[in-house]
DNA sequence: TGGCATTTACGAGAAATATCGTATTTTGCT
DNA sequence: AGCAAAATACGATATTTCTCGTAAATGCCA
């Protein structure tokens, strides 16, 4: 399959991804495993899915041994931006402060991360 | 169609919901035109979607005349809470300051919206 | 070596979304 | 009243995504 068209992962696909950002490589068994403590599904449909996202590009594998080991081919940074333009345009009318401060005023945040935020605000508006 | 259940708008639908919460109300010839300016589709399909998205809930229309008037049932706050707490779990794991962080990093926001987050920031660590 | 457990490959089908064509209804206008 | 334009209703199909069953391959070990 080309790997000319930037493609969204899916529902599933991000499922599946953050497992394995979480894990740094894993085989299709140990993404079953983590999926199924908030899943119900069959693990060919684990396997098929995984199968699909290699074809894509999503993620790479190395099949020198039996059980493949596989590994995100996307980073989690590059995946996140994606989404949040996607979800700043299409919901937040391109304002990205609005969505922050829904995301601040409705989750909770520890003083620490507030701090870090903090921090960047001030850094962007002293290179302006 | 029953209510009971928290629906979550799909792509297209949130599409349509952007022109309606914008527009206030809006005809489905509106909103066509509205969507025709980035997308390539027939009326009949906007119809068809405004109309499961009537039987869903997910908008209310005034068909006292012809032209049905159709309204967002939905508001934005809460759809955008909605997809916000989704993709905070899927793709930030869990932590919401990630996701400002991200936010923030990527995207201009202007020293007016800056100062509107540092306010609500301030407001929050004092709340603690 | 033979068989069992684990894994991959693959095709088929289900389910959810999106798209459109055609028929019918409504309304305004001459 | 009768026609044309614009709108709705509705069914059918396309497309995408998800799910799973079955068969074939692989490797372990008694």
């Amino acid at each position: 399959m080309a790997l000319t068209k930037i493609l969204k992962p899916t529902e599933s696909e991000l499922e599946i991804l953050q497992v394995l950002w979480n894990e740094k490589s894993a085989t299709v068994r140990t993404v079953h495993e983590e999926l199924s403590k908030t899943k119900e599904s069959g693990y060919t449909t684990t396997l098929k899915l995984m199968q699909i996202m290699f074809e894509k590009g999503l993620v790479i594998r190395n099949d020198s041994s039996k059980t493949h080991i596989y590994q995100p081919a996307v980073t989690r940074e590059k995946t996140q931006k994606q989404f949040l333009n996607k979800m700043i345009n299409t919901l937040f009318a391109g304002s990205s402060a609005d969505l922050v401060l829904q995301a601040l005023g409705g989750h909770n945040a520890s003083d620490e991360e507030l701090e870090k935020i903090q921090e960047l605000i001030n850094q962007l508006k002293k290179e302006k």
